[in-house]
DNA sequence: CTTGACTCCGTAGTGTGGTACGGGGTCTAG
DNA sequence: CTAGACCCCGTACCACACTACGGAGTCAAG
């Protein structure tokens, strides 16, 4: 079943191929077997990582990270006490963009009610120009300048 | 007490200066009022601007969305409505970020676990060679690639 | 056994988000 | 009134994550 060059693997995962080789170079996906002629062969865990990668990459790791993430499981049953540990390390940080994530929507949330409140109902696309209740402070800029705020480093 | 030039500013937020009049560059802060020399001068809400920049860029927003985000307290009193369904907008893709972190974070929990349960209480530096449980199938893996997963777009 | 799609590799170019540089003008303390 | 710190602007450069290109070899269908 499996066994597919490189333009099936892409067209699979829907990535470029050049992307494969990238990932490659970045040490993101093994050096596959290759054909006798030099092409790469990949099995369907290519895919699989590849789904990974995208979805780790549009939450905002990047590829170093991501290789991290992937590497996790490819201790060969040494070093585990080092494997928990960097998870942890992984752990503490997805909670904290989390965290800041959750703040950045209860904010939002925050103005999503303030405009009901001030113009609820009102579906006309003309100007309303109802001055209402004053938005003058902003719900966004409160909940991020705020107090208790620890850096979130990068 | 408001009144400072571009470096105190930049001192305060903690950017560089450069940092600053790129952002102006690209819309995310106002052309502030100058000075008769041409110097800027700048509020104190510019330091929350400057602030709240730091922190979206974190959550892994790019500075044309902050840009957006930024200009939803700035509606001079029309378009509310515009207003309500960007921020909801906003705030699905803020849902989706977390539901993707938190799946990433509940493997990452899985391999602790199962880390813990092969080789718990091992501290010493040396190989232990155990093989234990099987870490064949990849939790972090298994986690992303499941079913219900619609692309996040980007 | 030719033709066209596919693959190889290396190198170069793109867009984003800055950071640094260079040649000037300005401001303030001594 | 001059030295040094600050500011102006434009341009160039950097890292990251691709994306495109060019020239060559390979493979599969007709």
């Amino acid at each position: 079943m499996d066994g597919m060059k490189i333009g099936e693997l892409a067209a699979t995962a829907d990535v470029g191929v050049e992307t494969v080789r990238f990932y490659e170079r970045r040490g993101l996906l093994d050096e596959p077997p290759r054909l006798a002629s030099g092409y790469r062969m990949y099995g369907s865990e290519a895919v699989s990582k590849l789904n990974f990668i995208r979805r780790a990459k549009g939450l905002g790791f990047t590829l170093e990270e991501i290789r991290d993430l992937l590497s996790l499981r490819e201790h060969p049953g040494a070093k585990r006490r080092e494997v928990r540990a960097r998870a942890q390390a992984k752990i503490d940080d997805v909670d904290q963009r989390v965290a800041g994530l959750l703040r950045i929507r209860a904010a939002l949330a925050t103005l999503v009610t303030e405009c009901e409140h001030t113009a609820h109902g009102n579906d006309a696309g003309t100007e309303d120009g109802e001055p209402g209740v004053e938005l003058d402070r902003c719900p966004i800029l409160a909940a991020l300048e705020g107090a208790a705020l620890e850096e979130v480093g990068s």
